[in-house]
DNA sequence: ATTCTATCTGAACGCACGTTCAATTCAATT
DNA sequence: AATTGAATTGAACGTGCGTTCAGATAGAAT
């Protein structure tokens, strides 16, 4: 018979998720045990496989997830006019994204060894498919003379990596405000592309 | 009685650091076990207590070595004349350094969270210690008018991060030769701060 | 040849892991 | 109140872990 809205299923799973996700993002994956995460949630390890087949799907799914959103978010911006506007709202785009997840962005840049062949292929393309979005902008932008690049996919790498390594300090409620950081970077970007 | 020159023991010691050194950075702290490093330098695991307490202290040198030595060859280096210059070096140092050493850089961006919180202390305070390296040659251009920065400290960890970065993309003998790379980040680092 | 000592092994310890599954619980349906 | 079936437990399985240590080994010193 079918699940009635409201059933416990419906809102254990996610439950389950949002734990593991919290705790491989803070001990790491291989640290964190399946009666952790039933502890999390009030089970017993053993209730954790009624919702995932095992503890690696557990892991592929919230990195899958991550990436999926990340890319489908991309996609349904509009796209600004111009690549110095595009640029500027890839920039404002990601650090959003990045610091509404902390955790699922610490996963998804640390637990790539822990992934089995497959699944860390999979996730390999969507980073390179994410990073292919920012190349085209400037490339785009390279095209049109707007920007003046030695080396696209180098300056590619080194621009996800700056954006990236905002996880590392930024803080919520720290000294600078989420609008603030994207003022700065936006700042720094636009340097390192501009003819 | 004092150990001969050329004995076992100041041999074995390296070994087993170099190969904890490549297992960790290749599979995780977690993921390597003593008896797999053990056989690494054809030994059984309880020979390995001969030259290291424990797993933990295991990561902990090598971390510490590596962030020593880091800070070691920094303050080694002639400091080149003006901000512009020091800059310059400073890329041309950090690149050489960590595209020599790419299984100690994994290791110290990526196992901190498996220090204990004694160790973890200890490592955090070399890698501020050598961010504020860069951050006093930021400082000493911007008091100079040589360089125009927003913010010392989020241009200091955003240079950090896209430097740091190039282990992410770097192989050897790939498209890119280290001194193509050295060029190419001195410009990026240069446009990012320039007047 | 014997002693000595640093080095190393092999077995064991207790523990925690991921996973399975028969038995139980519990809420919704009849 | 009885029935049903999904949700959950609790115990167990086999495995591998870090670490210890009594005993074996082997090379240098006497």
């Amino acid at each position: 018979m079918a699940r009635k809205a409201g059933s416990h299923a419906e809102t254990t799973g996610p439950a389950i998720r949002d734990a593991a996700l919290r705790l491989f993002a803070r001990s790491g994956f291989a640290a964190v045990s399946m009666r952790e995460i039933a502890a999390e949630v009030g089970l017993r390890a053993g209730a954790l496989y009624l919702y995932t087949p095992d503890k690696q799907t557990l892991l592929f799914d919230l990195m899958h997830n991550h990436m999926t959103a990340l890319l489908a978010a991309w996609d349904a911006t509009r796209p600004a006019v111009g690549p110095d506007r595009r640029l500027e709202q890839f920039v404002a785009f990601h650090i959003d994204f990045h610091i509404e997840r902390p955790d699922a962005v610490f996963l998804a840049y640390m637990e790539l060894r822990n992934l089995s062949p497959e699944n860390f292929a999979i996730i390999e393309t969507q980073r390179r498919a994410y990073e292919d979005c920012l190349e085209a902008i400037l490339s785009d932008g390279q095209q049109k003379g707007t920007f003046t690049i030695k080396d696209t996919r180098v300056t590619t790498m080194a621009l996800i990596a700056m954006l990236t390594g905002i996880h590392v300090w930024y803080r919520d409620g720290g000294r600078l405000t989420p609008e603030r950081v994207q003022t700065l970077y936006k700042d720094l970007v636009r340097r390192t592309v501009q003819a």
